[in-house]
DNA sequence: TTCCTTGCAAACGATTTGCATTGGA
DNA sequence: TCCAATGCAAATCGTTTGCAAGGAA
């Protein structure tokens, strides 16, 4: 689930975006709200897929540059190595993913709150043996998504 | 660690080479032994930094994908988007990446069974609510390496 | 002889960048 | 006015592919 709401996670990236001595035009809000609204990471194309009206492929990569470097997205890469783009961590709150090996579809999911707990005291302890400090984890469930049981 | 050693793990590929009706050539056996000796996932251009003497790219990449389609290796991509290979999980066993963001080295990691089996039943029951079936998982543990932390 | 494999060079596709133009503060 | 933002076209870079030559069965 969203950590905040709409308007509020707007004035959070407005804010940051500010500070970072980035506008907030139009077109960065737009492909903001795409993300708000989408389930999971999204890939240019996929984005300018929705939007494909008026928006530049070019324009549209460099939006989700900004977004990224100023920590807005977060950028990722698919099974085909297409780069995928969500909000990041601490607009969306921590999630994982539930990946179809079938039609490669990505879902966010949250964990429970004590489920996270015990797979990150795990994944300290285990990184910890080899002299690693860790600082989180990234989980993807593979498996076969409801549409392609189905 | 390894499920087998060596030998053993050579004459699995050389059959399920054989099955495939594919040749398990020098070149092949070449790039074979450099991702058993891998501690983790590998790009095409490190590979061929090693190799670098007589095997050109494309040639490394056919074999690289050979391996992919044949089920001897597993193709993913890094953060930069480069592809990475490493020993499937029936050649290896089943495992988990410790990646560092700072220097972006990536290390294979051993989680204990009753560590995984706990966290595969997480999976489970998560995917479940969503009408998803989980068939595995894989995890990345991000942080600081030892190198990056001294 | 018949396929599979290899090397080279050319082709591809996703992403990035140079440059001139537009537009907001 | 001034600097960031935009659009277009061209450039990049990792990766893939066509084709002719080499080799094993």
């Amino acid at each position: 689930m969203l950590s905040s709401s709409g308007k509020e996670l707007e004035a959070m990236v407005r804010s940051r975006l500010f500070d970072a001595g980035v506008r907030y035009t139009p077109g960065r809000a737009r492909v903001f709200r795409l993300m708000e609204a989408a389930g999971g990471p999204r890939s240019a194309a996929e984005l300018h897929g929705i939007v494909s009206d008026d928006l530049p492929l070019s324009s549209l990569y460099r939006t989700l540059m900004v977004l990224s470097e100023t920590g807005i997205l977060e950028k990722s890469h698919g099974p085909e190595g297409v780069a995928l783009f969500e909000l990041s961590e601490w607009l969306r709150g921590h999630h994982h993913h539930l990946v179809c090996v079938q039609c490669g579809s990505v879902e966010d999911i949250d964990f429970e709150a004590g489920d996270e707990q015990v797979i990150g005291a795990v994944a300290e302890r285990v990184a910890a043996t080899r002299g690693f400090r860790a600082k989180g984890h990234r989980i993807d469930v593979e498996g076969i998504c409801g549409e392609c049981a189905a």
